[in-house]
DNA sequence: CGCCAGGGCCTCA
DNA sequence: TGAGGCCATGGC
């Protein structure tokens, strides 16, 4: 079996499922995880999410998405027509606020235009290469709108999987060649792809730290520890 | 107090 | 293509 495969069952065992993306049950309610099947509005929530989570921690996100659901604002209609500045005001937590109120009413508008029932009956490349084009919309947050909002089999790679790739001794950096790695080495199944791309977060976050943690790391053992790399992300 | 977080765009070599 | 500046809050 490959190393691909072999790290994530590690990751699994022991981190356990993580079940992205999380989405709040109800207007206010902090996000959870697990759900399977989603609504329309909870597919907007996500495409708002992975705009708002733009190289910013999740808890600040959280507490964004909480102020737009008690304005009742998880609605593409709605957040075309509110103010700009008002938008804002309202995700100030998430930070880049001005720059991610523009995103979303970008993104809103081009929901409006490309209905998500007609989304997602596009094959993953056209739709890809629809998303990129959107002001706002770079690679992983167009993978992870396509494999957590939309629920098609694309591999997300961010931050995380760039720094634990580059210490785990993968030769792949650019952003297509570490995507197309992990989707030649799993089954084509969206379930997987998600889970994979969460547990890569869960070790970031946890062990693969910039100043990594290397002796509680449960995928150490598969790991070739490029001290280079770790001094270069450093 | 400084560092960092589930990026992307723009500019300049 | 790649490096660097910019956007900004909140947790630790």
């Amino acid at each position: 079996m490959g190393r691909i495969k072999l790290i994530y069952d590690k990751l699994l065992k022991h981190f356990g499922f993580q079940g992205w993306w999380p989405v709040t049950p109800s207007c206010g309610a902090e996000p959870v995880y697990g759900i399977k099947t989603r609504t329309e509005d909870q597919i907007f929530e996500i495409i708002i999410g992975a705009i708002l989570t733009q190289n910013t921690a999740w808890t600040n996100v959280e507490k964004a998405l909480i102020q737009l659901n008690k304005n009742k604002l998880i609605s593409i209609e709605k957040i075309n027509k509110i103010n700009k500045e008002e938008l804002a005001g309202l995700i100030r937590s998430a930070g880049y606020f001005n720059q991610k109120a523009e995103r979303l009413k970008i993104i809103s508008e081009f929901l409006l235009e490309n209905p998500i029932n007609r989304l997602k009956k596009e094959n993953i490349k056209s739709l890809r290469t629809k998303l990129l084009k959107i002001n706002g919309v770079g690679p992983e947050t167009a993978d992870s709108i396509i494999l957590y909002a939309l629920n098609k089999p694309i591999f997300v790679i961010d931050a995380y999987t760039k720094r634990v790739c580059g210490r785990m001794g993968f030769r792949e950096k650019m952003y297509e060649e570490l995507q197309t790695l992990f989707m030649e080495n799993l089954p084509k199944d969206a379930k997987v792809f998600n889970e994979y791309h969460a547990l890569l977060v869960e070790l970031g976050k946890n062990y693969c730290k910039k100043k990594p943690i290397c002796k509680e790391c449960p995928v150490t053992s598969l790991c070739k520890k490029d001290l280079n790399s770790i001094k270069k992300m450093d």
